[in-house]
RNA sequence: GCCCGGGUGGUGUAGUGGCCUAUCAUUGAGCCCUGUCGAGGCUCGGACUCGGGUUCAAAUCCCGACCUGGGCGCCA
């Protein structure tokens, strides 16, 4: 949990020097000199006893200050020091079963490294809620709170999980540009920006470039990085800034690349399955079995019908179908088979160079949780001709994609690959109803600070 | 961009024309209290988003702006 520089600290208090956690000291520390450093989380003053609670990363620490027994001066500045401060304390732990931890501290010294305004503004106490707007405003504090805290704990575990999952399979972690110039995949806005005399764009995803790595010879790529989409969405489930999950794969098809995505999926429920931190956020979690439940598009829409929900073929599915299409399923799923029409240019054709095979289908699949899509992929177009004409045939110039196209001239491998969204992961993984919860700095659009 | 809600102390709220000198909780200031763990008790402080309008009278009704929650669309 901790690696703490045990060199002193220039201008700093020698009460940190050798600090623990509040939950590295225990009831069979009694007797031990430690020093505690962290926040003022709460302070209870019962007149001839006070209890001053602080709080640091790894829980809280009881001081506990009786009159007469610990120094008056000492004793007086405790009770002044305004809440949410930061505070160094060094004492004797005692081993106290009245104490929350088994344990509390007999301060003999405290430095306030950093007194905190008042009034603060939110509790960290989680005793008066906040709306999550305000919670955004002042997100430095929010994330004092627990659930906050452990939210962001859980994600890291969680991207944790993805690396070492991937690495473990032969995967080589990458990253691509993030300034691009103009070849949008389609769909998607772009947020131009100034580059120098030119204009640029944020990338929109590392589409292009995780399959131009295909025909490098890496054969199986990953990235975990931002992506930027310049839409005025304004829901809970999306946001202008966030976080892929993207991997490419050469010599194999999109049923393999779907198998490597649910085996991950139930890896990372199993990583963050044990977290103690769950209990904070009222949560039990199921790790989800696999195979996931595939159905084609064609099913979907028979599936919505049925409920007489009507999908014209060919049209993408609504909001409220994908919601009734959960409620159906109930767990998570792959939708296979999708018309070439709603899918990107770079979806591999079912019908490719194949007579009678059905028309206008693709080897695209999108996997949904009940609540919210998560993750889309493909077989790619790995034709030079096929995949100039697709790009032709959206309307899309192939001169701007021709770095693109370029690499699909001189030896491109078959493949498939998809993309995961990191914050609908998480959202849905945490039974979490708006994606901003799960961003430290989320930006939306009209979000912009902090 | 469209539709429907909402903006009241730092925070979360009650209040739908006069009973508002605006409720409650928490926070803050202070006092009492030697085992709190949502401590308890007492005192005090602190708010109707902004601008117009209707009315004898507006937190409350109407209009506009800004902010905000949800749904839809767009999108992943």
């Amino acid at each position: 949990m901790r690696d703490k520089s045990k060199g002193k600290v220039e201008n700093m208090s020698s009460l940190i020097d050798n600090r623990k956690y509040a939950t590295e000291i225990t009831a069979d520390s009694d007797g031990e000199q430690v020093s505690v450093a962290g926040w003022v989380h709460e302070k209870r003053d019962l007149g001839g006893v006070f209890f001053l609670i602080v709080r640091d990363l790894s829980g809280f620490a009881q001081v506990t200050l009786h009159r007469g027994v610990v120094e008056k001066e000492l004793f007086e500045r405790a009770k002044k020091v305004p809440r949410e401060s930061v505070v160094a304390i060094e004492g004797k732990v005692k081993r106290e079963k009245k104490a929350p931890n088994g344990y509390e501290i007999i301060p003999e010294r405290m430095e306030v490294l950093n007194e905190a305004s008042q009034i603060l503004p939110l509790d960290t106490t989680g005793k008066v809620g906040a709306e999550l707007d305000t919670r955004l405003d002042a997100r430095f504090m929010d994330l004092r709170t627990e659930r906050t805290k452990h939210i962001f704990i859980i994600r890291s575990r969680v991207l944790k999980a993805i690396r070492d999952f991937l690495d473990e399979r032969g995967f080589i972690e990458i990253n691509t540009p993030k300034i691009v110039s103009a070849a949008t995949e389609g769909g998607t806005a772009l947020f131009p920006i100034s580059y120098f005399e030119r204009e640029a764009f944020l990338n929109q995803s590392p589409q292009l470039y995780k399959q131009m790595l295909m025909g490098a010879g890496f054969d199986r790529v990953y990235e975990i990085a931002p992506i930027f989409r310049a839409e005025e969405h304004d829901t809970t489930k999306h946001l202008n800034e966030a976080t892929s999950v993207d991997i490419e794969v050469a010599f194999v098809s999109d049923k393999e690349v779907m198998s490597i995505l649910e085996e991950l999926i139930a890896f990372v429920y199993s990583e963050v399955e044990g977290y103690p931190g769950l209990s904070k956020l009222n949560l039990k979690l199921g790790v989800p079995k696999i195979p996931f439940r595939r159905i084609t598009y064609d099913e979907a829409i028979e599936l919505l019908s049925e409920t007489g929900e009507e999908i014209e073929w060919g049209e993408d599915l609504s909001t409220s179908a994908e919601r009734t299409l959960g409620e159906i399923i109930g767990e998570l799923y792959f939708i296979t088979d999708w018309p070439c029409a709603i899918k990107p240019f770079y979806a591999q054709p079912v019908d490719a160079g194949l007579k009678g095979k059905k028309e206008n289908i693709c080897y695209a699949f999108d996997l949904m949780h009940p609540k919210v899509e998560l993750a889309s992929g493909s077989q790619r177009v790995h034709s030079y001709e096929l995949l100039k004409r697709n790009i032709e045939s959206k309307g899309l110039s192939a001169d701007s994609f021709e770095f693109y196209l370029d690499s699909f001239r001189f030896g491109m491998p078959p493949h498939a690959g998809w993309g995961l969204g990191v914050e609908r992961l998480l959202m849905s993984m945490l039974e979490i109803d708006n994606i901003r919860e799960v961003v430290l700095f989320p930006r939306d659009r009209r979000r912009l600070a902090p």
